[in-house]
DNA sequence: CGGTATCCGCAAAGATACTG
DNA sequence: CAGTATCTTTGCGGATACCG
C-alpha cells in the first residue's frame, strides 16, 4: 500500500530498457504525443484519451513528472488551474514520437469501425509529414480551424511549428472538417474544388493557402484513405 | 477462451497509437531492439530478456509476428531449428529504436545496483552512437570478442553494421570484457594503456584499432560512468 | 531444443463514485 | 476542474508440467 515496491522495471543496463522504464507503460507515450502541440489540462485529457482512467491518469503523469519528461505548471489567471507540459528532456522526443506516427501509420486504418478521432492529432501528423525541404517564405501564420477546435500553424524559412488554439493573428483562417482538412493538404482535391464545395472555407490572405498545402507531404496511398490489412 | 479478445487496443486513428498497438506491449521494443543484430532463437530470449517468461514470450512473438514485424525462419541444418528475425518492416524501426536508446541513455544508470547486462545491448549501442560523418576506409571487418560471445562489426565507407556472430575472417580481432571495451571505444582509456594493461588484446592487423576507434562518439559525460540523479 | 498449457498470486488497468 | 478512494478485472511473472 504505502510501501513503493519499484513497480515492474527492466533494470537493464540499456537505453532502450532504461528509456521504457520511464515511457513504456500503457498511456504514457499517447500523453507525450498529446503534449506536442502544447500544454493540456487533466480534464483534457481524460477526454482526449478515451478509456484510460482518471486513476491511471494521475499515475502516469506523476511518473512522468518525476521522470523528468512532463512538468506542471500554472495557468494565467482567466480560467486559471494547472497544466501539463513537456520539459525540455521530454521535448527531444518529438522526432522519434512523429517516426514512430509515420512507422505506425503505414498500418493505420482508414478510419472506419470503432476508431476514435481527434482533431489534435491530425494537427500532430501535420508535423510528422512535414516537407522538410520546403521553405515558407515570406513568414506565415496560418489558422486551422478542425472539428475540434483551432490549431496554428506558424511557417518562417525552414521552421515550423504547429501548436493547439488559435494565434493572436493570422494571415489566413482555413476552416475545414478534419477529413476535408486532410484531403486538401495531401492533394486529394484541388483547392479550388474544395473551396467550390463548400468543404473548406477561407479568411484572409487566400494566396497564402499554395504555400500550405505545399509544406506537406503525405505519404501516396494516402493515410486516411486505404485500408492496409494484407492477407 | 478461444475468441480473440482484441486485448487492450487504443483504436485510435493516429499513427502513433497503431504503433503502439503493434510494439506498444511490454517486453515487444526489448524484443525487438535484440533482433537488431541479426536473429534470435526462443531460448535465446528466454536467457536475454530475464524476467519474461515463456508464455509471454510466446505471445509477444506472435503477435510481433502477426504485426508483420517479426518472422520465423528454419535456420541451415548444423544447429538447425527455428528463429526469429525482423521483417523489412521491422527493420524500418531501427533508427527509431536507436534514437529512443539515446534518449534513454542519458538517464541510464552506471551498472551498479541490480541491473542486468549483455553483451549484445552494448554492441547495438555501438550502433546508436556511430559517428555518421567518419567514413571507413578501406573496408575493414573487426570481430569483436565480448563477455557474451563474438560480434562483428563491418565498415565500408559510410556504411557500418554491427551483427552477432563472428565474421568468417576480420581483418582485426579484438578481445575485452564489455566494460573495457566501452572504455576504449569511448576514449577513456588510451589504447596503448588497455593494451599494456591487458584489459584489451589483439589479434591480427593492429592498425585497424585507430579506424574501429574513430567510427564511435559517445556521449561526453560517458553512459556508464556518471550516475545521472536528479535531486 | 522449441515451445504449449495450466495454475497461482500480484500489481496494473478499468469503472465508478466521491470530494476539495 | 483536478484529482482521490474503492472495487473489480485482467494482464503479467513465476513455477511447473507436458509434448513433438
Amino acid at each position: 500500500m504505502l510501501v513503493g515496491q519499484m513497480k515492474r522495471r527492466y533494470s537493464q543496463l540499456c537505453g532502450v530498457a532504461t528509456a521504457l522504464d520511464m515511457i513504456g507503460d500503457r498511456w504514457a507515450l499517447l500523453i507525450l504525443r498529446d503534449l506536442l502541440l502544447g500544454p493540456m489540462r487533466f480534464s483534457e485529457f481524460t477526454t482526449s484519451l478515451p478509456g484510460i482512467g482518471s486513476n491511471t491518469l494521475t499515475s502516469r503523469l506523476k511518473a512522468l513528472e518525476t521522470a523528468g519528461v512532463v512538468q506542471r505548471r500554472l495557468l494565467a489567471l482567466p480560467e486559471g488551474g494547472t497544466a501539463y507540459e513537456l520539459t525540455e528532456y521530454g521535448r527531444e522526443l518529438e522526432p522519434i514520437l512523429l517516426a514512430l506516427g509515420r512507422w505506425g501509420g503505414k498500418r493505420m486504418g482508414s478510419g472506419l469501425g470503432e476508431m476514435v478521432t481527434n482533431s489534435r492529432w491530425f494537427a500532430a501528423a501535420l508535423l510528422a509529414y512535414r516537407n522538410e525541404r520546403q521553405e515558407v517564405d515570406p513568414a506565415t501564420t496560418w489558422e486551422l480551424r478542425l472539428s475540434d477546435g483551432p490549431f496554428t500553424v506558424r511557417g518562417e524559412g525552414t521552421q515550423l511549428t504547429v501548436t493547439a488554439g488559435a494565434p493572436e493573428s493570422a494571415d489566413l483562417i482555413v476552416s475545414a472538417a478534419d477529413r476535408d482538412m486532410y484531403m486538401l493538404l495531401a492533394g486529394q482535391v484541388k483547392p479550388s474544388e474544395a473551396i467550390e464545395s463548400g468543404a473548406v472555407t477561407l479568411s484572409g490572405d487566400e494566396e497564402a493557402l499554395e504555400r500550405l498545402v505545399s509544406v506537406f507531404v503525405f505519404p501516396t496511398p494516402a493515410a486516411l484513405g486505404v485500408q492496409t490489412s494484407s492477407p
